[in-house]
DNA sequence: TAGTGGTCTAGACCACCTT
DNA sequence: AGGTGGTCTAGACCACTAG
């Protein structure tokens, strides 16, 4: 019968310690998950990186493995870390099909997801409008770059869009260099900034002679019109993009419950 | 030190045998879980009932607590159950809230949801066309109703709607009761069918000369249609229905990541 | 006060990957 | 062989709800 067993630890730990002095206080996972993720903010772990394995975190933040495990598991199902059986916990990345599958919703007729192919338009540097402010969480006088573009898929221009970030927050983008098909993995290497999630508000709009132009259609032909803020890591708003999608060959998808 | 302790229960139990005679069965978790699925499909447990406590059902199974644990969570995750510290565990229901927050997509400008009034059009029982039989999986022959509606939000007619079923796996459905503004949960409460989850496929059209007359537009006005085939407990599927709104005053919202 | 789910720990064993 | 995550168990204590 092993004796009366389990000596509950006395609290030296420094979360364990936190934990019990106060009643109001987090959960222990959650106060774990707190410090991963702000560490993942800080850059101090990098996308891609491995972080330790259980054994070693536990160890240092004085919790029981079982903490760690809830703790990374939550922040799986949040895809901000991967794990694999055998090789360790790594940080997630933004590869071209964590773009395709998580943050692009137009699939063909058939279901299947292709990366588009964008052509610059334009790309302006000017103090942001009052929307773009509430939007983007701006103070007055708050500068931004705006650009805009015409994505085509199979060779099709499908897609016209205008992406709106904080000039402050991204300094120099669009100035020299060539803006990549994949944003949101360039906002992550170039700038530190990982985007995680993304709030999307979709219409139906006709299109304007401009676009009907740019999209080879007749003016006021229907256009699926995808409103996006994407937030980073700590929740705050980086990008606003509106795009205005010719539907016919391709649809939006979601999934609910 | 408490001896070397731990000495591993000898396979005794129903679902702990089988977990140890094939190294290719699932985990035990996983079992648990499909037995409990498997006892929602049968309405064995209904909507709004209490399950057994964790207790009763790791003694019942013969797993730990542990491990019914793990399965319980993973069906909170799916929304299939509800639990709540210090009542119990229990089966989710179809409430309006749900409705409206898991499968009603439309939003006012300033976020906000309404449940929406409908008014029944037309409601036929006939043959299934070839795609609602590739949609709904049915056999050749198979026989559907179609249920058409206007759908207002605040008293203006936005959404027109065509809803198609399977009149084996309804039958009589639409015949004499009134349809109530809930479908999900008339589904659920009169033919013990639950909707779990909704594929839904978005695009931009324009309107026919009937869609506008009954939502107030000119004809070829931007409307937004969804097409959306919903999933039972069991992933098969039970409703076909497509809907086309005016966007002027609500969007569809999703969010990603 | 009794019963439920929620948190936390400790430890065993398994499956997988690397070397 | 050694390290990683994945599964499973056993048990303690806490927080909440109800009678």
């Amino acid at each position: 019968m092993a004796k009366t067993a389990t000596t509950r630890k006395t609290a030296k730990s420094r979360l364990g310690a936190r934990r019990r002095v106060s009643g109001s206080t987090k959960p222990l996972y959650a106060q774990v998950e707190e410090i991963i993720r702000q560490r993942l903010i800080d850059n101090y772990w990098k996308p891609g990186d491995a972080l330790p394995s259980e054994i070693q975190l536990a160890a240092e933040l004085d919790v029981s493995q079982g903490t760690v495990r809830k703790a990374l598991n939550d922040m799986v199902a949040e895809n901000l870390l991967v794990r694999r059986q055998g090789r360790g916990t790594f940080v997630s990345e933004h590869t071209e099909r964590r773009a395709l599958f998580l943050f692009f919703s137009l699939v063909g007729e058939d279901g299947t997801r292709t990366m588009p192919v964008s052509r610059v338009i334009s790309c302006e540097h000017r103090k942001a409008t009052t929307e773009e402010r509430a939007r983007l969480e701006l103070a007055a006088g708050a500068e931004v770059v705006t650009v805009r573009r015409v994505r085509s898929l199979h060779g099709e221009p499908t897609i016209v869009d205008h992406v709106t970030v904080s000039s402050a927050m991204f300094p120099n983008l669009g100035g020299d260099a060539k803006l990549p098909e994949n944003l949101y993995r360039f906002y992550q290497i170039e700038y530190g900034i990982t985007i995680t999630k993304a709030l999307e508000r979709v219409r139906a709009v006709s299109a304007t002679s401009e676009e009907a132009k740019l999209l080879g259609l007749e003016p006021g032909a229907a256009l699926l019109e995808i409103d996006r803020l994407s937030l980073s890591l700590d929740a705050r708003p980086v990008e606003w993009r509106v795009s205005r999608c010719n539907t016919s060959k391709h649809t939006y998808v979601a999934e609910r419950g």
